[in-house]
DNA sequence: CAGTGAGCGAGCTTCCGCTTGACTT
């Protein structure tokens, strides 16, 4: 008598195979084994001549999907065919959610199994959970099959009848997708806000005050019984203060004289403030905020995160590494609090043990949260590793205990100090008791947030007490435009609206990268001039597919599909055949778009025209009677393109290149020239004995 | 590499989500 057991990762396979008894063999599937063709390659040539094969559904006939093995798969599928040749029983152990139900599905169309069937789930791997999943077994569950069916077929119709619409309109080899547009659109839209914010500017007055020789800071907060403006009373758009505010709003000039008339005056404290607040440990890791976070402490890109997490579970360090689930076993909570009992004391354990709900859309939880393997945690000194994987590893180990450990309790203090009509404030923080602080505080992408989580200390002060200022200084602020998207801000905004999973992450960024939709620069991923075009085009002529609440509505339906209350069929035929459906929209917007609108990008504060064209971008522009035509190099965003810089480029096409100086030894005169790879300079070198002077370029960084 | 941006038309590009190695740089 012998089973074969089937799951997704061979890792998992070499765990379970521990747990099960002699006569179970357990191999892995590497995850999907078969998939619709991905190009023109892959379609059989049975079909190849048919309009639909290019999309890999038959979309006149019930919208069937065309599977193939993908030949990646091909020897997997084969050795898990001779396993099942010698094999009495077949147990399909694959993930249990929406893609591990299909994948059961797809191993039972293609291995054809003529043994008896069991579909088994766990989602922890223990010896206890393995036994309990093995005597407790269902069936595949064929409507949660139909669901990730209709979700394939979907993703295949948006990606493969906009993205041939683009390489007509726009340029060759571009890409549309349900998750990728949305990631792309959300990068030009903050981009488009950037552009169109007015910095707004506004001084005021930082007193350094002592007592008792211990020194603190206040700032001016009010004047006469009027606030001063501070950076929230601006209008992004405007750069003024919002109409109504009753704020008063200081110049170089007023801060200036104020500064000069409190100089002399007495400081006193009217006023004194405690709120006493306690703050819980963050949830253990899932994929999302394992990105997140090691992109804000360790600086690695979700790839490498993903890389080395995949190396530690391997190793046996880390549960799964691509999960949703923020759920703790009994034994890894139980695990956490011995750690926190052996390094911190018994007072630091939280008093009851703590589980977390995932709140995030669409979760389906599959596996656990990301943690430290086993039922005893290993300290990141215990596992002898090094490098990026000690820091991923101490980064998971610390989040882990943290969740056991009690809530830290702080005391925040306010001061207000009155110098003749001018009121001050100074505000510190007192860590009443750190908790869970101790052993991890979470980053943030905003460094001023990272410095509230610090102890601010405050001398003991009463009300009427009179601090010595020691200085007053008038400071000038400036508003600041809202930040770029990081790798970490983009995977943290795509998760909480349920647009993309965890396996995808990392490589969503990956193809916008690829497809020359973004640049990454210093950190954030800065939207080139072809992500504008298609994210205009797909905003004006399909407006729904790129709305970030796209993905949400549809995982609804797919939920429903996959609890019987809706057809899969209906909801296909509606998105794709129906009056309003995606063939008849990019049928009519195809006669529609015309190709130089399309290619031709407005942005905001800038009169000329910027195109699309073969090479990369271009600008246009009309200079008297004539047009000119400059090349944008190619490291140059939108975001980098002013009117003076256009004006340079422009001027650089028509009047030719800048002398910036000239060579030390010879005299020559040395250019500026801006080409399509960047700035670089020329040096002409006149030989002698030749008649006519040759060009020499140097390149420089 | 330091220019280019039209139009002709062959065949091709492309999606999302599940999982590792086998490749090259």
């Amino acid at each position: 008598m012998s089973t074969l057991v089937i799951v997704e990762s061979p890792t998992k396979a070499k765990t379970i195979r521990n747990y099960l008894p002699q006569g179970y063999q357990v191999e892995a599937s590497m995850g999907h084994i078969r998939d619709l063709p991905q190009s023109a390659g892959d379609i059989p040539a049975s079909v190849k001549g048919q309009e639909w094969a290019k999309i890999g559904v038959n979309v006149e006939a019930d919208f069937e999907p065309l599977y193939i093995i993908p030949q990646d798969k091909k020897k997997v599928v084969k050795m898990l065919k001779e396993a099942l040749a010698s094999a009495d029983e077949l147990v399909l152990a694959t993930d249990e959610d929406r893609e591990g139900e299909s994948i059961s599905w797809h191993l039972l169309q293609v291995l054809k199994p003529k043994v008896p069937i069991k579909r088994m789930v766990f989602h922890e791997i223990t010896e206890e959970a393995i036994q309990l999943a093995i005597a407790n077994c269902r069936t595949v569950d064929e409507h949660v099959v139909r669901a990730q069916e209709t979700r394939r077929i979907l993703d295949r119709l948006v990606g493969y009848t906009l993205s041939p619409l683009l390489w007509k309109k726009i340029a060759w080899g571009l890409s549309a997708g349900r998750v990728q547009s949305v990631a792309v659109r959300l990068l030009v839209n903050k981009e488009q806000q950037r552009r169109a914010f007015r910095r707004g500017s506004y001084w005021d007055l930082k007193a350094s005050l002592s007592k008792d020789q211990v020194p603190f800071e206040a700032k001016l907060v009010s004047l006469g019984g009027t606030r001063i403006a501070n950076g929230g009373d601006f209008d992004e758009a405007t750069g003024q203060v919002i109409a109504g505010r009753e704020v008063l709003l200081l110049g170089e000039q007023e801060a200036l004289v104020l500064q000069a008339r409190l100089q002399t005056q007495p400081w006193t404290v009217a006023n004194l403030e405690e709120r006493s607040s306690t703050r819980k440990p963050s949830a253990p890791f899932t994929t999302s905020t394992l990105q997140q976070e090691s992109n804000r402490k360790l600086r690695l890109s979700a790839r490498d995160t993903m890389r080395t997490a995949q190396s530690l579970y391997e190793q046996g360090y880390i549960t799964y590494m691509r999960t949703d689930s923020v759920n703790l076993s009994q034994q890894a909570i139980a695990a956490a609090r011995e750690c926190v009992e052996n390094m911190y004391g018994a007072s630091y354990l939280s008093p009851q043990p703590r589980q977390y709900s995932s709140k995030s859309k669409g979760a389906q939880e599959a596996h656990e949260a990301i943690r430290p393997a086993g039922s005893t945690f290993r300290t990141p000194q215990e596992t002898g590793l090094s490098g990026r994987e000690l820091k991923l590893y101490e980064l998971i180990w610390k989040r882990t205990v943290a969740t056991q450990m009690a809530e830290a309790r702080q005391t925040h203090v306010t001061i207000q100090i009155q110098a003749d009509d001018a009121g001050f404030r100074a505000t510190g923080k007192r860590i009443d008791f750190a908790g869970f602080f101790r052993a991890y505080v979470e980053g943030s992408d905003d460094p001023d947030a990272a410095i509230e989580d610090q102890e601010v200390v405050l001398p003991t002060l009463r009300v009427g007490d009179t601090p010595n200022c020691e200085a007053l200084e008038a400071i000038a602020h400036e508003t600041q435009p809202p930040a770029r998207y990081t790798e970490a801000s983009l995977v943290k905004t795509l998760e909480s609206e349920g647009i993309g999973r965890p396996s995808t992450y990392a490589s969503i960024i990956g193809t916008i990268i690829d497809r020359g939709y973004a640049q990454m620069t210093n950190n954030s991923l800065v939207p080139t001039f072809t992500a504008f075009a298609v994210t205009a085009l797909l905003e004006k002529h399909f407006p729904e597919l790129v709305d970030p609440r796209f993905t949400a509505r549809m995982e609804q339906t797919l939920d429903e599909i996959s609890t019987g209350e809706a057809q899969w069929l209906p909801y296909l035929k509606k998105f794709y055949s129906g009056e309003q459906g995606l063939d008849t929209q990019v049928k009519q917007q195809e006669s529609l778009i015309d190709p130089t609108e399309a290619r031709t990008i407005e942005l905001e504060g800038l009169e000329a025209k910027i195109r699309i064209g073969r090479y990369g971008a271009y600008i246009e522009a009309s200079n008297g009677e004539e047009i000119v035509k400059a090349s944008i190099p190619q490291d140059l965003t939108p975001a980098d393109l002013d009117p003076a810089q256009v004006q340079l480029l422009l001027r650089q096409k028509t009047e030719g290149p800048d002398k910036v100086g000239f060579h030390p030894e010879t005299g020559e005169p040395i250019y500026q020239m801006i080409g399509p790879y960047g700035p670089y300079v020329q040096l002409v070198i006149k030989l002698k004995k030749i008649p006519n002077p040759k060009w020499h370029l140097c390149r420089r960084e």
